[in-house]
DNA sequence: TAAATGAGTTGATTTAAGTCAGTTAAAAAT
DNA sequence: ATTTTTAACTGACTTAAATCAACTCATTTA
């Protein structure tokens, strides 16, 4: 089960994949219908363009910011993944989310002096930076943009809701579904596969995430794929059956 | 234990609670250093005045908002206390925080068409209303109204985090240690007393914000009392040390 | 290429908290 | 005032998931 099946889901796209290496310019970015720049005007997304810095990019276990550091940007992600967790007083991490490829990481710290949470990379991964004192600068000139962050974190809010929702109304086994599930939609919505992508995170990172230990994620991996909903190679997921996923996640 | 000794521990400033019946002008109003209106100058503080408004009143039970509702406004709460709540498919319900005094609600909803939340008075409540299109209208000309969202925005997706991390790394009785601390420096941060306030809410919902059951709520007062932490006289909370209770809390 | 380290899986056992049930206390309704 | 209804409390018992432990497989380092 552990074999590893390399796949090539997130490589359906080849213009979004080897674009990166091009795309200096938000005007040439693939991205550039669901990023912060989403339907700016030609001269605004030249000076939108002009504070970004488009070529961040961090190996796995990196970290693009920590809990403490100077608050200075905010960050789209272009591609790869990455986790937010906040650690307590105890030294207890929990993992708050995982965000993919056209995902705005950092919001939370806005406004503050500190990034009140940390953000590492699951694997390569590639960003966009955003100076924000540059971006509300430019915000008082152009108001669309105070409207895509208020946008933006408005949806953060209602994602932060959602995963209350998961934690206090379902059952470690409904909990995985739903997870499995919302990968599913984030994907499909980036124009990848619904049926199969990779989960970059570890089992550990999976039951932090869902208030579940590591051996009960990875026993529920097994019999949501002996029920034939899933397959499980690894990191690989391939869903069988979203029908079925969708009623194990909601019943 | 049922004892229904009425508090007046809301009524420790009189000049905040007297108010409300003639606040019907922002620059009279107590809470004008804390609401969206802070630090706003004479002549924008005369415009955002005139784009609210400011009685709106419900009794205990009431909604302020249902989830589906379309979205017009959001509110700033004068007085009194209100839960924020969502359904899920199978009609669970989940509570996502309590709102009091000075604490601005439906954010989530704001760039949506509908409310995704509902919103209910915990007691006899009063707001200020605020259409939020008239809101982004005058953020043109004011751009700071833009920065006061953002940074309401931004607070409550740290909310929504701290949430999250109390659920998933504190045991039950640290989860109500926490919540009573949490309630304790809020009512402290809006001049009442730290050390007792009433908690409207019922036992289920102190209970379903904390995925905890109901009884074991009950439990658990009964044995923060019997360790002499709290005093526990119906919804009325007496805090006997901070300290001790904060020991529990993290410990 | 062997050893070491870490991630993932599976089984056995424990436990924190849930559920069920009965009682008491407080509000609400008559 | 008295009854009815609802909320809160407490005890007995059950259970979902955690913990503990052993092992496998994969990846990294020597």
């Amino acid at each position: 089960m552990q074999t590893a099946i390399k796949t090539i889901t997130q490589e359906v796209h080849p213009e979004l994949r080897t674009a990166t290496a091009l795309e200096n310019r938000c005007r040439d970015c693939s991205r550039n219908k669901v990023c912060l720049a989403a339907s700016l005007e030609d001269e605004e997304l030249y000076a939108f363009d002009s504070i970004v810095k488009h070529s961040k990019k961090l190996n796995r276990g990196e970290f693009l910011y920590q809990a403490g550091d100077a608050f200075n940007s905010i960050y789209v992600i272009r591609s790869g993944s990455l986790k937010t967790f906040i650690v307590d007083e105890e030294g207890r991490e929990q993992i708050l989310g995982f965000s993919i490829q056209g995902d705005v990481v950092a919001l939370d710290g806005a406004t503050m002096n500190v990034y009140p949470t940390s953000a590492q990379a699951l694997e390569t991964t590639h960003f966009c930076e955003i100076p924000f004192s540059h971006y509300m600068e430019l915000a008082v000139k152009i108001p669309s943009l105070y409207e895509k962050l208020l946008n933006q974190m408005s949806h953060q809010i209602r994602n932060e809701e959602e995963h209350t929702l998961l934690l206090g109304t379902k059952n470690a086994e409904q909990r995985l579904a739903t997870f499995l599930l919302s990968f599913s939609k984030r994907y499909a919505a980036r124009g990848f596969s619904k049926y199969e992508f990779n989960l970059h995170m570890s089992r550990r990172d999976i039951g932090n995430y869902l208030s579940t230990a590591m051996e009960t994620i990875s026993r529920l991996f097994s019999r949501l794929q002996d029920n034939g909903l899933i397959e499980v190679h690894g990191k690989l997921i391939k869903i069988k059956s979203l029908d079925k996923l969708d009623k194990f996640a909601s019943t």
